[in-house]
DNA sequence: ATGAAAGCGCTAACAG
DNA sequence: CTGTTAGCGCTTTCAT
């Protein structure tokens, strides 16, 4: 291997323009086709831009030109990592690529001060526009960064300040109906299992589940309600000390990924999983190929993201209309499992 | 709902300086703690800053900056939304941010025309480095873009051009290795289903299994070789149309996730998954949640993502040796499919 | 159709 | 310790 060639400086506008003989100002009308250049003037131009391998400056004409925009949007969710936020940033970064905006990405781990710094990172970079899946707790920060005028768009958790769009799905709601479907299946001993509380999803979630619960007119029981669970094997913990309690429940509605995969693994193990019925927040990757296959809530995260893209691109572009709160559908996905019926009395 | 507030102008240092009544550069001076001001005068600078909300302009201050920095890295995948890809992005952007420096991600699908243009969007932006997971065919593109002596790391893909540094797994010897392993089971005819034979690391899987064959003293046989299959439905068909020929294999290498996939359903479909042995590349959600759990080779994805990460930041600060061909070791992770003997003679 | 001068927000280089 | 001047690469404004 041989020495990495070092970075060397790059052409500017001004060689071009002394290469060609011409004025700066003639080769920014060229570049920009502007027009209003003679064909051997614009001929000269390219040739020297070719010759000397010159590529425009956004940075430096953006701070000069009259709209100061970057073409640049920022995407901050809780982790990159996380198919729900990879897809959302997939979406956005399509529908930004369209305008040729690209997109700043940052991980804020659900962690204000971690979003806190993403945000001054961001605004220091002056995106044009925010998409943002807001951390749990006091969104001040965000409110004040809205304060500076930054088009700004939250998905997935609704904001709690005004003026600012957003992108959810129907937590509640869908929650509800798998609740209701399980009740119809004749299950009167339906339990919830949920995520960190402080995360509005989870709160709205455990909220559909006992409005389902109402509506079917069974009764709750806190021995079926379990929240704050945290990573697979916690939520495997849980069902397993549920299942052993002294009114086991014959159906589970588990309020997120991680959480449906640790029920699934103790169905699993005590061979119970065609007799338990299973419900689960969020669609994952074979769902559809395990025994019995999962019945899911399913959110449309590609209509998320480009929902919250095309809102946030409309701001930029200055459309002054009143703030929108957008609810995209989740649809439920009739797999199997929660399809069960429970073993008769 | 009401108005959406318009973007207001922010403020400058000038008007800071207007405001504390010190020039601008003393403000620029407290801003970036550069130290030599009166105690006082910082104070009266940071209550000024803080009345007019100001917050600093990366954009205008790289463009002045002796080191020309923008502190932004860009990193272009084949598709954000794939596991492989955003779990890649996060580990580079998770390095990256240690230093303070974002992360601008793009997708490229693999696709020579949309890297180019991404590629010139991630110039024109003057990223101070790039992450780049190139698009089969030549790299033509590539290359000039290094030529300017923009830092690059090629990642998943070497470079066919010198100079640049790469980060790769080991395709060929781990998938010789799984293959071995199906034969030392007591497998004679193993088969191998592959992806696109453009993609790089496509052929390094091939190749791996012959060599694994030859190694094990074993025949190839074209019938038992399968490429450029895309997508679960199409692996699938190819894994049937296999199974009903003349010479069924008794194990399957499978060179690619969905592929892995493909083969599963239809094992399972036809009741042989405890029959046929499975050994995929690349680990996948739940393939330990599965009947049998399917034996992978596994990539350690965050570890090539850091690998990338710390080079190209390592080449921004100037390091100026020799570029590095860095390989990640995949390991066999045996859960069961791949550890399945074939049936008595 | 082309160019000169000014300036975007900031930092470098040098004075005082 | 603090300020002045120049200039990064580009676009604006106005002149020719």
């Amino acid at each position: 291997m041989t020495q990495v060639p070092a970075r060397r400086t790059e052409p500017t506008m001004r060689d071009i323009a002394a290469l060609a003989g011409v004025s700066i100002k003639t080769v920014s009308r060229v570049i920009n086709d502007q027009g209003g250049a003679g064909a051997d003037v614009v001929h000269r131009v390219r040739e020297a831009v070719q010759a000397l391998g010159y590529r425009p400056n956004l940075t430096a004409s953006s701070l000069r030109r009259a709209d100061r925009l970057s073409a640049t949007l920022g995407v901050l969710v809780d982790d990159l990592s996380n198919p729900f936020d990879s897809v959302l940033l997939r979406a956005v970064e399509e529908r930004a690529q369209r305008d040729r905006v690209l997109v700043l990405a940052g991980s804020a781990e659900d962690n204000l001060d971690l979003q806190r710094e993403r945000l001054g990172s961001l605004a220091a970079r002056r995106v044009d526009g925010m998409v943002v899946m807001a951390a749990s707790g006091p969104q001040d920060d965000l409110q004040q960064e809205r304060s500076h005028g930054t088009p700004m768009v939250l998905v997935d958790r609704p904001p709690t300040f005004g003026h600012t769009d957003s992108v959810i799905t129907t937590n509640r709601e869908s929650s509800r109906e798998a609740v209701r479907q399980l009740a119809s299946y004749g299950h009167r001993h339906i339990a919830c299992l949920g995520g960190r509380q402080s995360i509005w999803t989870s709160q709205e979630r455990r909220t559909g589940y006992l409005e389902g619960l109402a509506e079917a007119g069974l009764q709750r029981h806190d021995e079926w309600m379990c929240m704050d669970l945290k990573g697979v094997d916690a939520a495997a913990r849980a069902v397993a000390a549920m299942l052993d309690g002294t009114h086991p429940p014959t159906a589970l509605f588990t309020a997120q990924n991680l959480i449906t995969v640790g029920a699934m693994r103790v169905l699993q193990a005590r061979g119970w999983k065609h007799r338990i019925a299973l419900i689960g927040f969020d669609d994952f990757p074979l769902a559809d190929m395990v025994d019995p296959a999962i019945t899911v809530v399913r959110q449309d995260v590609p209509l998320i993201g480009r929902t919250a893209a095309d809102l946030v691109l409309a701001r930029i572009q200055g459309d002054p209309s009143p703030a929108v709160r957008a609810v995209i559908p989740a649809d439920l996905v009739r797999r199997g499992s929660g399809e069960l019926r429970p073993p008769p009395a």
